[in-house]
DNA sequence: CTGCCGATTTAC
DNA sequence: TAAATCGGCAGA
């Protein structure tokens, strides 16, 4: 249905972290497509978050994408061999982002099996099926998403979010849905801010 | 140019 | 619990 643009973004970032949750993320590779709905995300905001990449109004080559307009899509390596996927927030010129940190696949489940694990779906283990894409670095995997698609505008064709997709019969997310709130992973760095509960996550 | 480190994942 | 593996970044 609609598909979520520029607008969605422009607000603020823990807000948008949560109404994420729920939603579709869809990925078309040519004829492929793979759609992924978003099961944890974690909000972080340039001005006053020491984890995130732009504290401080940093500005590099790779920070530069955080300022961008909302919903630009922001993409980094991590460890030499990962991959995390962030949609901008708030308004240009703002440094913030909402990271997506895993998801289930609905529908592509075969192309998201080749990608992350080499095989087709109905080759996997129980196990695999289950971390198909439940951690940032799996989902940029399962989805090919990498540094190539750093800087993609808002609702592209190659990459977008959604509300729902009647066509694949995938519902609209209920207006309300509840979510798990908690401190973010990975960033024991980030002083002060490792206590921001700015993580949020759907029932398993 | 050098050296350190990471918004992770997986194997041991 | 520790290795894998390399781009980004600060400092020299």
């Amino acid at each position: 249905m609609a598909r979520l643009s520029s607008g969605f973004f422009l607000r603020d970032t823990v807000e948008t972290a949560q109404d994420l949750l729920g939603r579709y993320l869809v990925r078309q590779l040519g004829q492929d497509i793979i759609v992924c709905r978003i099961t944890e995300a974690e909000a972080y905001v340039g001005a006053i978050d020491k984890a995130c990449h732009a504290y401080g109004g940093k500005m590099t080559e790779r920070t530069r994408t955080l300022y961008a307009a909302p919903g630009t899509v922001y993409v980094y390596m991590i460890y030499g061999m990962y991959h995390c996927l962030n949609l901008v927030t708030e308004a240009e010129g703002v440094a913030a982002a909402v990271l997506i940190r895993g998801g289930e696949i609905v529908y592509g489940q075969d192309t998201a099996a080749m990608l992350r694990f080499g095989v087709p779906y109905n080759r996997l283990t129980s196990v695999q099926r289950r971390s198909l894409s439940n951690g940032p670095g799996k989902l940029c995997k399962a989805l090919n998403i990498d540094r190539a698609l750093n800087n993609l505008p808002p609702a592209d064709d190659a990459l977008y979010v959604t509300d729902a997709l009647p066509e694949l019969s995938l519902p609209e997310r209920p207006v309300t849905l509840p979510f798990h709130t908690g401190k973010r992973i990975g960033i024991d760095y980030a002083q002060e801010a490792v206590d921001f509960p700015w993580r949020f996550w759907l029932e398993h």
